[in-house]
DNA sequence: TGCGTATATAAGTATATGATTATATAATGA
DNA sequence: TCATTATATAATCATATACTTATATACGCA
């Protein structure tokens, strides 16, 4: 219904908070809210190394605010938008910057993992 | 100008939230959403401490979220409307429940301060 | 001036966090 | 089946965080 805003108690919220207050995990966060992306793209991405990606992935993956699908070898990551607390965390990220041409960049060097 | 979002970067932005993901600093700001408040009735809101709270304003402070006004023995703080990140902190604020009982109940009890 | 109240700051400490290194698991293809 | 690639997990460690206690500062009032 257009104009219910959906409510997060506090303490959800500062833990969803806490969770994207960390850049690379905002930055994780602003990608997926453009595309999907597996493990070895934010490898590439954020230039840091396999097991702190998928640290954080774990971190998200935790409370829920993402979801995985393994595609052959790679495992995909999007967002849940189910999550009680992804409406504020949707009205959040639009005053981030638009990453799109990231993931652009990341295609044109070949890097982009694609499967069909 | 209705229609433009302001935007934050991504590492400023994480700051930000890392302020806000921690659930006391949350509900300072949400409280303050509503009012001005002073320390003394952050301590008795949420039975911390006098130094704890203290010292949860000023991470709010120094990162400019807040500032402060002293009226006699009390220091005021409000939120920093001007800041470049509250247009964002603004629209989560959205997405928390009402504060404003609680300043109610606290006046009831005798305990709001408050100065002419 | 001296006392009480409000607040800030400093020091200390236990816990949380984020990175690294090493290792385990799972899928692909020769 | 074996090597390679992608990912997860465990252990370790340095740093950050949030609280406590103790103390300093500032104001109001008798």
């Amino acid at each position: 219904m257009s104009g219910t805003i959906s409510l997060v108690e506090i303490e959800t919220a500062s833990k969803i908070l806490k969770l994207l207050g960390d850049k690379t995990r905002l930055g994780m966060v602003a990608m997926l809210s453009e595309d999907e992306c597996c493990v070895c793209e934010f490898v590439e991405l954020f230039q840091m190394s396999q097991p702190s990606v998928s640290q954080h992935l774990r971190k998200l993956r935790d409370v829920g605010l993402v979801e995985e699908t393994r595609r052959g070898q790679w495992i995909f990551y999007r967002i849940n938008t189910s999550h009680e607390a992804y409406p504020m965390v949707q009205t959040l990220l639009v005053h981030l910057p638009d990453q799109r041409s990231k993931l652009i960049e990341l295609e044109q060097r070949g890097l982009r993992v694609s499967c069909d």
